[in-house]
DNA sequence: GCAGATACGGAGGCATCCTCCGTTTTTCAA
DNA sequence: TTGAAAAACGGAGGATGCCTCCGTATCTGC
């Protein structure tokens, strides 16, 4: 399982921010260094966070107050910059798994994930544009928040499958993507409660049951 | 219905190509005019139908041997290639709607347009991104492919509501939205499966039905 | 305080978007 | 047929964004 393994690694490795890996002693990071780091997560937050996930990274830049080179230094990909700034909520969304598989019956529990899913995304404009991108590209592959959400979906659908719950054959990524999917584009006032109802007709899709005849 | 009446004089004007609308005598369209319009939409079929709904519009007019300017006087914008690229599409999927009403139940009709849809996307790369483009954008309001899809599944949603057989409160641009976003950004070999048992999933969601007790 | 390591920043090459306008082609009426 | 006006052509050019590269500035450990 070669994928499972790569996440592995870039987890610890991100995680530890490049313990001694193998041959690097390494000093510590330079002051200036780690100051404009943040400076651009700053800057990046407030740009995206204004809904405009496709804002030009030049922009971001100026925002922060630092060269565009700084920029592309710290994050080299616009992806990257957006793992960075979106880690913190994915980690929240894991977290909540974590306490919806203790606290509610597995159906349950991932149903409530998926409505604090789009619920949250609601309150973080430029999400949605993230998601879109992580979703898209294979870059999924190499995206720590993403492979956190699914691990954190998988579990609660390996739990509902498990009791009988709901059927087998959706693989968690489908179910992210479906989700993201009717997060994505939504724009218009009382989107939230569209997608809150798509979540409820998806949930029920899931559900082993028998039809009225 | 500020909406609809948009609609319909943007389908009559497009139609008829600009009947004497209003204090119009207009000499008839210039020759050299049409052609270079055909050639365009050809190239643009060609380059877009390769997958890349993303390529520059330059390139499609270096394909159709014709100045960038000449492109952007016909499609002012890439929505609007999208849309004469596509729009034949679209009208199959309308007509195939009206047969389904014909001779299918009403949920079944449903399903198998749906399904339909899939199979039509899978078969035309570069629509996808056509779609996620007329989706995305609140541009869905002056489309008119995009509305004859939504007008499609509006009437098929509709039986089926009436019949008793799905839930009333979904409305169709939710519908195609979210097959619109099933599709997206799928595109790993396979796609097409995760993407058909997805609708099933939906599809069995929209259902009215008695839960297990 | 010094030297080497590290980071900065923006100029510059490239691509794309889209507009504007001088030139060319077509149409129509005389 | 012809010539002038209308219509369309096409590409140069200004604007923006991406990303790299490298001369210069700053920091750190000694």
């Amino acid at each position: 399982m070669p994928k499972a393994k790569a996440l592995d690694e870039k987890i610890a490795g991100k995680k530890t921010s490049g313990r001694a890996a193998d041959k690097k002693p390494s000093r510590k990071p330079r002051a200036d260094a780690a100051r404009n780091r943040e400076r651009v997560l700053e800057a990046a937050r407030t740009v995206f966070g204004a809904g405009a996930a496709d804002a030009s990274l030049e922009a971001v830049a100026r925002t922060a107050g630092v060269g565009i080179g700084t920029l592309y230094r710290h994050f080299p990909t616009r992806e990257a910059l957006f793992e960075a700034v979106y880690r913190n909520e994915a980690e929240q969304m894991a977290t909540l798994a974590k306490r919806l598989e203790r606290e509610a019956k597995p159906i349950d529990a991932l149903h409530q994930w998926m409505h604090s899913f789009v619920r949250f995304v609601a309150t973080k404009k430029g999400m949605v544009g993230a998601l879109a991108l992580v979703v898209s590209k294979d870059s999924a592959l190499f995206s720590y928040s993403s492979d956190l959400l699914t691990r954190a979906i998988d579990e609660l659908r390996t739990r509902a499958v498990n009791a009988g719950e709901i059927r087998d054959d959706i693989s968690a990524e489908d179910l992210l993507h479906t989700l993201v999917a009717i997060c994505y584009a939504h724009d218009h006032s009382g989107w939230q409660e569209s997608a809150l109802r798509l979540v409820d007709v998806f949930v029920d899709g899931l559900r082993k049951r028998r039809a009225i005849r």
